[in-house]
DNA sequence: CGCAGATTTGAATGCAATCAACACTGGTGG
DNA sequence: CCACCAGTGTTGATTGCATTCAAATCTGCG
């Protein structure tokens, strides 16, 4: 269970005191039951959270009842650190699988940072990286129809978890239901059916009991336009079987 | 022109010698041209970039041709801040209008934060300015329709001027194409034309030679589902006239 | 003047939303 | 144990927002 140090050692391997530092910053692991909010839009907290084991999603709920889905978290994930610095959350927070966290009091973050100064520029930059992410959405969002933003995001997911060595290149599961998928791609839940069934039919992907799962990942990230240079993995955290965007370009 | 000090101000007042150290950094004023770019997708910079006067934007390019836009910055914003921490570029930026801006080296911005590590937490905070404004333009791409996105991306960019002086609440100008605003709300230029013909109509903004002015700020902000919240600002940098959200939903 | 970029308008197409209904699942409580 | 119910997944039909293609106008500018 070192999720929190593998993800952020991606960036720079720490010092055995920065290590131990940092985990002597969390709390005692928490489990989150699955669907449970963690925090809620308009709250005011005094403490970050690290994801260990599990998914956490972010969320936005409009006056009409409309939700828009931000972010979909994996281990090593800190998806609330900004709360340390922007006190009150402006979305809220939720746990999509059962999962385990832990706690950051700000104050023992910022201690962190005193004492650790290049620990304090990792989680700056855990949180960028977090920001190139939500630049994707835009672009995702913005430019890209139904079926490509269905499969950037499973893309993108499958990426992080092979990061931090959970998901397998050839075979991985995403507990979303329909219903989440089309909020956090913005169509509605029946057009979302409709795509997913539509890359079944094309043999991308598979669905078995209210999850997906990935069958040619390469068509899937072709299908989305999917290039990892967003994420910011260094070389060793992408898998081999990535082919340059470019390429795929020549070949569809 | 202390618009770069002016900004970062709205979060917590500086010391004198913090506001000393933090213009030391920053290079000399540089101007750049209307529609100039001012770092490109790929590139490995070595400094960031502080607006001082005019308009930036963010974007990315996709392979097919089609342009997201991802960001708007005005004066006092560091558009560019996130390169200390992720050197290679992910999108690219330029600028919107004439406009005159400073680079700071990132050695330099080491160094500042190093002598002045609350003046590190304000610049961090900047860049989670930038992510909440981000997640805002998921929101607004994700669930709301091409006329309420337009109202939105206006009311955001008034806002951000009003705050540090620059905008008049009743008054402002937007020297944004109708190309520019489509490619930053996703929809295609024809769409964006009767969009804006709309909203002419009803009496919301004026066009005059290539720019925008708002007419009803309240009635645009309403049609948007506009809120402040997500800026964070202080209460004395939001403008009296702005009601509430559920004022005006119960109004509407 | 001529040109390029920006705006405008029309017509046809299509992606996705909406409305509606139904099947399936797991969980709850009587 | 079964009825019920809520959440999920699926399908069909209709509507509409937005795209695309096309062409014309307008503007500033060299």
């Amino acid at each position: 269970m070192d999720y929190p140090i593998k993800k952020i050692e991606l960036a720079n391997p720490l010092s055995p005191e920065e290590r131990a530092a940092l985990i002597a910053a969390c709390g005692p692991p928490i489990d989150v039951a699955p669907r449970a909010d963690i925090v809620l839009e308009g709250e005011r907290t005094e403490h970050s959270t690290v994801l260990l084991d599990g998914l956490i999603y972010r969320y936005k709920v409009l006056p009409n009842g409309d939700r828009q889905i931000l972010a979909v978290h994996t281990p090593g994930d800190w998806p609330d650190l900004h709360s340390y610095l922007l006190k009150t959350m402006d979305h809220s927070m939720g746990a999509l699988t059962r999962c385990t966290i832990a706690h950051l009091p700000h104050s023992a973050i910022r201690q962190l940072i005193d004492t650790h100064p290049r620990l304090g520029e990792l989680l700056w930059r855990e949180t960028m990286l977090d920001s190139a992410i939500l630049r994707e959405w835009v672009v995702n969002l913005g430019v890209r129809d139904a079926y490509a933003r269905t499969a950037h995001l499973v893309c993108e997911i499958q990426a992080k978890l092979a990061a931090v060595g959970i998901a397998d290149v050839a075979y991985f599961e995403l507990p979303m239901t329909q219903v989440d998928l089309g909020d956090a791609i913005g169509v509605s839940t029946v057009h979302m059916n409709r795509t997913v069934q539509r890359m079944k039919g094309e043999g991308l992907i598979a669905c078995l009991n209210r999850s997906i799962t990935i069958l040619d990942l390469p068509r899937l990230q072709h299908a989305g336009g999917f290039d990892y240079a967003y994420l910011h993995l260094p070389p060793r955290a992408r898998p081999a079987t990535f082919l340059e965007p470019l390429l795929l370009r020549e070949t569809g």
